[in-house]
DNA sequence: GTAATCAGTATCACAGAGTATACCAATAAA
DNA sequence: TTTATTGGTATACTCTGTGATACTGATTAC
């Protein structure tokens, strides 16, 4: 139990450092739901600047998350896809996306909880 | 489609903005595994300074996350534990810590995926 | 001719997240 | 008697994640 505890939180802790920070997982998201472009990712998430995402994206690449293809027709034109390593955080921004709308409605509905 | 896409969006990031930062989820854990003091919790998670685990704490607090107990016994006895508010986050905890594993599990296979 | 779009890069700046270290008073253990 | 534990607070510091703004060169649209 004790051996256990310290197993499951390095495994928590594995899993922040990866999809840890404001923009990672709205990023995931956000090409996981078909986004494709530069322009139409960063207008999918209100509030972002293009210097984050721009960096994030380089991240990302980085860390096999995403595949940024350039394709050489003129103008270039440039997309970027998730990986299969990507996809299995499916569950994981799923379930904090049940979670964002049960908070929403209690907090509509005024409860104190 | 469009709509339902930044309805989602904001469901994530409503969620992120309750479980963001580096120790949210780790203390969350803790607590929810039994840890109830102070020093039992820090010890739990190595690496957090008692900085901000009481900053956490009293944020959790203020949030409805933890609940804090004072027994007078002599010495003063403080237990903190999670609310039935603070367990809804079960789910999302167990799908990383599983993707963390799964995660190492590769890392230790020498996959390149 | 002007504006807009594309995929970004370049600078600068800042708040606040996080770290490091020391300390407190009370009690218990060695 | 000295040390350790408990539940923190105080102070000072670093640092980096994030934001704001401006700009690029090529292309297309009005």
């Amino acid at each position: 139990m004790e051996r256990n505890q310290q197993e499951e939180l390095r495994a928590l802790q594995d899993t922040l450092y990866v999809i840890g920070g404001k923009w990672r997982l709205p990023i995931i998201n956000s090409i996981c739901n078909g986004n494709k472009r530069f322009r139409e990712i960063e207008r999918s998430i209100p509030g972002i600047t293009t210097r984050m995402l721009s960096k994030e994206l380089k991240d990302m690449e980085m860390n096999k998350l995403v595949k940024r293809t350039v394709y050489d027709d003129t103008p270039v034109l440039i997309e970027y896809e998730p990986t299969e390593y990507c996809r299995t955080f499916g569950t994981i921004i799923l379930s904090m996306i049940d979670w964002g709308r049960e908070h929403r409605k209690k907090i509509i509905e005024g409860d104190t909880f």
